[in-house]
DNA sequence: CACTTGACCTGTCCGC
DNA sequence: TGCGGACAGGTCAAGT
């Protein structure tokens, strides 16, 4: 899915576009999707105003009048497009190249969410893993993905310390194990970890116990920055990702390995390669991320 | 307990 | 062109 910078810029999309927004209908296409019991939908989604758009990790959170908000993870190919009439072709904002969507709803369409001035949200998911679901506002926190979740990678009050005193609690996995670990820090995900990776110069296999404090300070940098740029770009779109209009981001431009395998480093001019890492496809530069252990 | 591996789905791409 | 298998931005339950 859409990683933290992705679904920070769907909630800026959606911050410009929802609040004061009154919902009119909302058509389920899929119930895996949006599986809440239609008697809750009806008594506290339809007819609520959209208040606040917030976002916690890789979790968007829907704020409503009613005292509840509408969760939403978007998981590996989840989008939520927002279109003022149906049937707008997107294509017509003078960016043809940017949108990736025609005609909505189309066949990744689970659930479609009709305002009042006849404007739709659309939930896509071509996969199915992604959910939406009601909740209390005011319990929002102590849903199960919520709770789990650490700090948030780019909170300006996450200190090093705090960053290396989190990842101290996975001492024996890899390092990239750790930082996908949404418990450790909230928001990492395939994409960054290995771009935060190569910033700092490590190996994605090494044990955490295994990698310097210097090394792990850069880490932290890194992954800031990388996450902080990607931000700016709307995000990295591969696949499936587009922002709440649409269009897809630009980060993959200026990624360093994330899908380079094949391509020189552009430190040193090494081939990048492709290796398998916590079960997840994992791109190095073999020459300036070597693995090294600490023999005891 | 800490850690790893499948499962959840659909679609696409690659080798035979 | 068809078919099988691997793989895809994420989590979670069930294994060891």
């Amino acid at each position: 899915m859409p990683e933290l910078p992705e679904v920070e810029t769907i909630r800026l999309g959606l911050l410009s576009l929802l609040p004061g927004r009154r919902i009119r209908s909302v058509d389920i296409e899929t119930a895996k999707s949006f599986p809440n019991e239609p008697s809750l939908t009806k008594a506290v989604f339809i007819g609520a105003e959209v208040t606040a758009i917030d976002r916690r990790g890789k979790g968007l959170i829907i704020e409503l009048s009613t005292g509840y908000s509408l969760l939403v993870h978007l998981k590996m190919t989840g989008q939520l497009v927002f279109r003022q009439k149906q049937g707008d072709g997107g294509f017509g904002g003078g960016h043809p190249n940017d949108s990736l969507i025609g005609r909505l709803p189309d066949r990744s369409t689970r659930a479609t969410v009709t305002f009042e001035d006849g404007s739709h949200l659309f939930f896509n998911d071509q996969r199915k893993f992604g959910w939406m679901k009601l909740v209390q506002t005011d319990e929002v926190l102590g849903e199960p993905f919520f709770a789990r979740l650490g700090p948030e990678i780019i909170a300006p009050d996450l200190t090093f310390a705090s960053f290396e005193a989190r990842l101290a609690r996975r001492q024996r996995t890899t390092i990239k194990a750790a930082i996908l670990d949404q418990s450790v820090v909230a928001g990492v995900g395939n994409i960054y970890v290995d771009e935060g990776l190569y910033a700092a110069k490590i190996h994605p296999a090494t044990q955490v116990q295994d990698v310097s404090r210097p090394k792990l300070k850069l880490l932290y940098e890194g992954l800031r920055e990388v996450m902080a740029l990607s931000i700016r770009l709307g995000g990295s779109s591969d696949k499936n990702y587009v922002d709440a209009e649409g269009n897809k981001g630009s980060y993959l431009k200026f990624a360093k390995v994330f899908r380079r395998e094949g391509l020189p480093c552009e430190r040193c001019h090494t081939l990048i390669e492709k290796m398998r890492v916590a079960g997840r496809g994992t791109h190095y530069c073999p020459h300036c991320q070597k693995l090294k252990r600490v023999l005891k």
